[in-house]
DNA sequence: GTCTATAACGAGATAGAC
DNA sequence: GTCTATCTCGTTATAGAC
């Protein structure tokens, strides 16, 4: 991350950004203050308007660089020819769900949806960089997978969203219970993965898993 | 809703909670003012501190009187006698995406997510309230039909957020881009719905629907 | 129950020294 | 590039008349 040139410069700049993008995930666009960033920076308020002009432009930057290359390793997934079909969609779906797990771009719905009313540009920008493409590239996984018999003619379109949806709410829900004594217990996302991948297969291929064959976590 | 008795008293306590949990839904807790409230009810601001004695308050009313009765049809459907174990299924499923696309409710999840970590009780009253008693109510009606061997012994836990997940996902997608032109092409909710629901249960019955059977919307 | 008026505070943003 | 100091405006909330 460190600009290989002066090892100095441009370095703040992506410190605030991924602070500010943070802070904007957890407390929202209008609940996260200025002077609250400055803070966790650790330079006064005034120096933040040095690195950008406006809490606007600040947002936005996290927006739109937030999700930049988050898809290249689906990109990847898509063009590795020594995966089988089935397992390009199950290699696509534990990525979606490291993705959304473990950065911040996957928690982003949420708040995009919240500043979307005032602040379409925003909205447009990561639903066709961000949810457009990740649709494009699972529903051509699965109408090739279907073109080529491996996969059962399903609703790709349907399919799509049962892959994704089950992610994005599971996220949600941890953010919901972050705050709980017993919050981890109620969403064990890892278990529910692997039965998610199983489902997800099975109407694919129309093969049935054994299903007491899951993940104990 | 007007209160019959004197069709006066009550009535606007109910009419601020309406307009406000609308408000709070589409701009976030901190995008909402007391101000903007005001001017949508129609009275000023200082009135509002008759009915509500903070903003706070006024939030966690919305909330927690929000969802109460959003579970009533759900109860009634698990409990009439009259269902098959697959016509039940689809019956919730369809309550569910009438929930979360037509009233306020559905909408709440990722509004709560973002004040979670300011309001906690909120959360907590939303999660044990709404989505546990969800939860509850969905894998009950899959494991009973489980036990009578109408469906096939799936992962109930996962299987409960491939129902929900999708529907949330998709009303939020909706927000994103409510303010595109091409908004409601993007998200075809209702044809996706049919396959959503086919879907569901081809796993928990193993048949397989035909799949060019969709409904056309 | 609604109003006008105002207090008390925090927000985003700017000016200018260093 | 960061600082102190300040401007201006919007915010929650209260006081007290009607």
């Amino acid at each position: 991350m460190v600009d290989l040139e002066s090892g100095k410069s441009g370095d703040r700049r992506a410190e605030i950004l991924a602070l500010a993008t943070d802070a904007f995930l957890t407390h929202g666009y209008s609940g996260t203050s200025m002077a609250d960033l400055a803070g966790a920076v650790g330079i006064r308020k005034a120096s933040l308007y040095h690195h950008f002009p406006s809490k606007h432009d600040l947002f936005v930057a996290c927006v739109s660089e937030g999700f930049l290359g988050a898809l290249k390793r689906l990109e990847d997934i898509r063009d590795d020819p020594n995966l089988s079909d089935p397992d390009r969609i199950r290699a696509a779906m534990e990525e979606i769900y490291r993705v959304n797990t473990t950065t911040v771009v996957g928690r982003m719905a949420p708040l995009i949806a919240e500043v979307a009313p005032r602040i379409p540009e925003v909205a447009r920008a990561f639903y066709d960089g961000f949810i457009a493409r990740h649709y494009g590239l699972l529903t051509g996984m699965i109408e090739d997978g279907i073109a080529r018999g491996c996969f059962l003619p399903v609703d790709a379109v349907a399919l799509r969203q049962l892959i994704i949806g089950p992610v994005v709410f599971m996220q949600m829900e941890r953010e919901i219970t972050a705050t709980f004594a017993d919050g981890e217990a109620l969403v064990p996302i890892r278990r529910i993965r692997e039965s998610h991948i199983s489902m997800v297969l099975q109407l694919l291929t129309g093969a049935t898993p054994a299903f007491g064959d899951v993940a104990k976590d």
